[in-house]
DNA sequence: GTCTATAGTTCGATAGAC
DNA sequence: GTCTATCGAACTATAGAC
């Protein structure tokens, strides 16, 4: 099974005790996850995630006070998440070429493996509250400016050649992101293989000689 | 205005006399659409696209005998545009180079000057009824096949340097698809600017030397 | 913290007058 | 073909017992 908690470590540690409590709440959040990712936000009942759960449909407002905050919780872990991955393999190299390919391997492989985390996470945002909205707003962001200002320095160095940078950060990114629109597992390429032949393709596309 | 008249032109053209039923569907569908862009499908009401329409709720009925055949219709019609355009781009030359050149900007711009439709066709495709989901799916199947045939003849020629047709396939329609994602009208490049440099991108991405 | 029961709202779709 | 009015179901969230 594909859990929430696998797909963002960060949250898993905890300082309370009861850890009944937040396996109750990591049940839930993994089946609003999974029904969100097959009906949509608004597509989905609250009773279902409950059933999910093997909960009441009264027990899930106990650990989250609407379905809008499951949703949250869910988008933030994962823009977190992703962003977790394209920062280490940033800072695992300092040459951009190396940089380039850790990014893109790291983040088409993330969106394959939680592909449904991913679907959430990037077609869900228009049913965020308006204040949840920006903040992980300002981390989609983040991780373009990264990407961009690597692919920038490679730019100037003269180890790429792009004519736009943004546009290129864009695309590398496009690449990864869409992964998570067509990739089931089992079926095809595993998310290692795919995140392989993106990396190579990502260089392609920065005009990188190798 | 962006008119699913506009975007489907192949619809335009009617026998029947009466002007103003078709105009009102028109109308329909137009609202159709920009709902379901903004909120998805589940998250619009049928009372919603009435009133965007300046009917009543009632009067949607008369016009389409549920919510899911607005979607259906404009899914369809999306769906048939998305593959004419690539259609059309392929049978403009003869050689994969300017062939793929071709799709990739004309497919590229069609998903930047339609994003609204092109995220109804990508991120509702699972609110369709089970049959009208497998009429939509073999178009897409068509379209996949299209290009990979068209990057396998570059690759057998030598033109392209590929490992894997089948994926590069996947990643140029990606990197169209996905503009549809980030992509508004007049803030930053214009649609037909995006087309022009992703299509330098897909070429870069099957090993193309110019 | 879980349950049953339900309040209060909104939904898709229909009835029937004009 | 449009309207007003509404049905019956489904929804989010809450009340209150245990």
């Amino acid at each position: 099974m594909v859990s929430i908690t696998n797909a963002a470590p960060r949250a898993s540690a905890r300082t309370r005790g009861n850890s009944r409590g937040e396996g109750t709440r990591a049940k839930l959040l993994d089946a609003a996850l999974q029904a969100f990712a097959s009906h949509g936000f608004h597509g989905t009942a609250t009773r279902d995630i409950a059933a999910a759960a093997h909960m009441s449909p009264a027990a899930v407002y106990v650990h989250y006070r609407t379905k809008e905050d499951l949703l949250f919780e869910l988008s933030l872990r994962g823009h977190l998440a992703a962003q977790e991955v394209v920062e280490a393999a940033a800072t695992s190299a300092s040459s951009p070429d190396v940089q380039l390919r850790a990014i893109a391997r790291d983040h088409t492989t993330w969106h394959a493996r939680y592909n449904t985390l991913a679907r959430v996470v990037q077609y869900e945002m228009a049913a965020l509250a308006p204040e949840h909205a920006k903040q992980v707003a300002s981390i989609r962001r983040a991780i373009e400016t990264r990407v961009r200002d690597i692919i920038s320095t490679g730019t100037s160095s003269g180890l790429f050649r792009v004519p736009n940078p943004s546009m290129a950060a864009l695309a590398v990114l496009s690449l990864g992101i869409d992964v998570a629109r067509w990739y089931r597992e089992g079926r095809g390429w595993s998310a290692q293989d795919i995140g392989d032949q993106y990396a190579e393709l990502a260089l392609r596309l920065v005009g990188y000689q190798n």
